[in-house]
DNA sequence: TTCTAATATCGCAATATTGCGATTACGCAA
DNA sequence: TTGCGTAATCGCAATATTGCGATATTAGAA
């Protein structure tokens, strides 16, 4: 239906899934490459640098601001678009565990 | 419209888009959480083992395996699940990469 | 106050995803 | 051959996502 069953998972489970979707669409990873390799906010030429219309990239922040990931401070009349590091330090700590959790497979 | 335009998208963009989608529902992270346990592989409990019909687990399953995070070995009557262990490495060397680019920000 | 620039939101259309009952396909056993 | 157990696929309904034109919002500038 559409409808996914968030309540018959682990509140873990769930933030992985949200964490994940900050990644799993090449607009927000290209948005996020943005962001992390600057040394400072971006304040508007994410429109610029994207090949989106200006409320397409505005749906994908504030997806991204919904997970946490990135924070939009106002600084009018632009808004300051950065990386929120607590939440990417949590993600980068959530995948590393993740990831590393592999045991070794004898298998098939 | 609800295309997403892969082809504006660098191929690795779009890579990480791909590996970050197999973590981007709960239960797709349930199922992995479960293969990444295990010595060896499972063989049909999977479905016992999630609160969702069998039809919808084995959908989940097939996008894992397009993905090409898991493998499914036939051994009649049952498929024999396992994680696919090059494309485990790529996730984390992709995730880890991505996630330790971040420079220093001096931000707003 | 009015105008301007930047961003957010609305509303719509199109496509994608999620979930599942029912059916199908496939080997194997009897 | 038929029947059984397992998993894949089909078909449908419901919801979510993506994209964008148009409009609204907002705060400063003129």
């Amino acid at each position: 239906m559409g409808l996914t069953k968030t309540e018959i998972f682990t509140d873990r489970q769930n933030r992985i899934a949200d964490l994940a979707k900050a990644f799993a669409h090449p607009a927000r990873v290209a948005i996020l490459q943005l962001l992390a390799k600057r040394q400072s906010c971006i304040c508007g030429d994410l429109v610029d640098e994207l090949p989106l219309a200006q409320a397409t990239v505005s749906q994908h922040l504030k997806e991204l601001k919904r997970i946490g990931i990135i924070r939009g401070d106002i600084d009018p009349p632009r808004v300051c678009y950065c990386i929120n590091e607590p939440v990417w330090q949590e993600a980068r700590q959530t995948f590393g565990a993740l990831l590393d959790s592999l045991v070794e497979t004898s298998c098939c």
